[in-house]
DNA sequence: CAGGTC
DNA sequence: TCTGG
């Protein structure tokens, strides 16, 4: 299932690693961690275990943060154990993973019995994506937009992942109409009620939670709605057992595969057949599994910042097909065939828990972050180097038409003021990119 | 009260 | 139409 058949897992980088070295740069941020608290060394795979099984990935910063890449929306497996640390499972080995200063690293701590050592490596390779350079993807797309060249710094290694299709379908099955806090809870139930268990290797030192597989198809099959509502899945368990029953019919997993080689379009066709996947689900699915790069999921907060940076003319409009396949061609016009990895880094930017971590930003862009786009011109109509049409011929960019006529909002210019303060004053303090230099 | 799909 | 924040 991890197997890739469509490109090389390993790129240069990772192959030309030392196999053992010591930890030479054991800080996070500026902080240095204490001794102890890391490993001594760190192995390559099949090495001997004094090294406690530490492997690097052999990412710099500007490839894998993993702050901009597991706890921010594209996959729900991810659990925070520390600072920069995580334990997830990616397949059917229970990984905790750990930033460096300038590289990654992890080792296996569970799995199951048919998941062989020897190809950890390449699981982990493939599931971070490593055949594709980020660091080169970015200065093209710095240089075709001025607001990602100006936010991107503060949000580096924001690389996508390659999850296993049925997982990530179910999780974002999962997500429509919902929270990323709720979205955890339910996946994770998901897993540990149905998913198998995996043994944990090194149990000596962990002592959190137990952790499972994604339940298979023929697991979910045995899940009823009841089930699911029970599990705290509201409306969303028929969406589950429907889409469950009619994958099956459809080949199960191994048709979900098959959409990896074809073209985008058709994966998205083929996934909005399946009871609750729209296009924004699908195209969740198709870039966070089925090597989409292109497709761009858009979202209430996507559809704000096209609307601010790209496509003014579609300001106050409403989220529908039509749309979102404009603001899909904006971005592909703008940032080309890894579109969707560019958009991931510009939704990483505009997730709360980062506003105001951009120093320099904008009175009103402060305002459209926390209220939504309608009303900019209100605070600051200067125009911003971006905010040009791109990729449409104009038909109804050029009239506005249904555009700024139509404010929804509650509140006029005085509420916005107010907030405009309150804005200022929850701003935090101007932290610069730890990896600018 | 936000948040995609039917 | 559900439910956590």
């Amino acid at each position: 299932m991890l197997r890739s058949t469509a490109r090389p897992l390993l790129n240069s980088t990772i192959n030309a690693r030392p196999s053992c070295r010591e930890y030479h740069l054991i800080k996070h941020g500026s902080r240095p961690v204490r001794p102890g608290s890391l490993p001594n060394r760190v192995c390559s795979a099949g090495m001997a275990t004094d090294c406690a099984g530490w492997h690097l990935l052999g990412t710099p910063r500007e490839e894998l943060r993993l702050e901009h890449t597991l706890p921010t929306g594209q996959s729900f497996r991810w659990r925070e154990t520390g600072d920069d640390e995580y334990i997830g499972v990616i397949g059917q080995r229970v990984v905790q993973i750990r930033q460096l200063e300038d590289d990654v690293a992890w080792r296996i701590i569970g799995r199951a019995p048919q998941a062989a050592e020897a190809e950890d490596t390449a699981v982990l390779a493939d599931y971070f994506n490593l055949s594709t350079p980020l660091a080169d993807l970015v200065r093209t797309w710095s240089a075709s937009c001025d607001h990602f060249a100006r936010i991107q710094p503060y949000f580096q290694g924001a690389r996508m992942l390659r999850q296993d299709p049925t997982e990530t379908l179910f999780q974002f099955l999962c997500s429509s109409n919902n929270h990323i806090s709720r979205i955890h809870g339910m996946v994770e139930r998901l897993c540990s009620g149905w998913g198998t268990r995996l043994p944990l290797t090194r149990s000596d030192e962990y002592g959190g939670p137990a952790h499972h597989a994604f339940p298979t198809l023929d697991q979910l099959a045995a899940v009823s709605e009841a089930d699911l509502r029970a599990a705290g899945f509201g409306y969303r368990a028929r969406f589950v057992t429907g889409s469950v029953a009619r994958l099956r019919a459809l080949g199960g997993e191994a048709w979900l595969a098959t959409l990896r080689a074809g073209p985008p379009d058709v994966a998205v066709a083929a996934l909005c057949t399946l009871p609750g996947v729209g296009p924004k689900v699908a195209a969740c699915a198709a870039l966070f599994s089925l090597d989409a790069h292109a497709l761009v999921p858009v979202d209430v907060h996507v559809l704000a910042l096209a609307t601010r940076h790209y496509l003014p003319a579609l300001r106050g409009k409403a989220l529908t097909p039509a749309l979102h396949a404009q603001v899909q061609a904006a971005f592909v016009a703008r940032f080309g065939a890894h579109a969707g990895w560019a958009h991931n880094t510009l939704f990483i930017s505009e997730l709360a828990r980062y506003r105001g971590r951009v120093p320099g930003t904008t009175r009103a862009e402060e305002v459209l972050l926390a209220r939504g786009s309608e009303v900019a011109e209100e605070v600051d109509a200067g125009p911003d180097a971006c905010a040009r049409v791109v990729g449409m011929d104009g038909s109804d960019a050029s009239t506005g038409k249904g555009g700024r006529a139509r404010r929804k909002r509650k509140g006029g210019a005085a509420s916005v003021a107010s907030s405009l303060v309150e804005e200022q004053m929850e701003l935090a303090p101007t932290t610069p990119p730890q990896a600018a230099a």
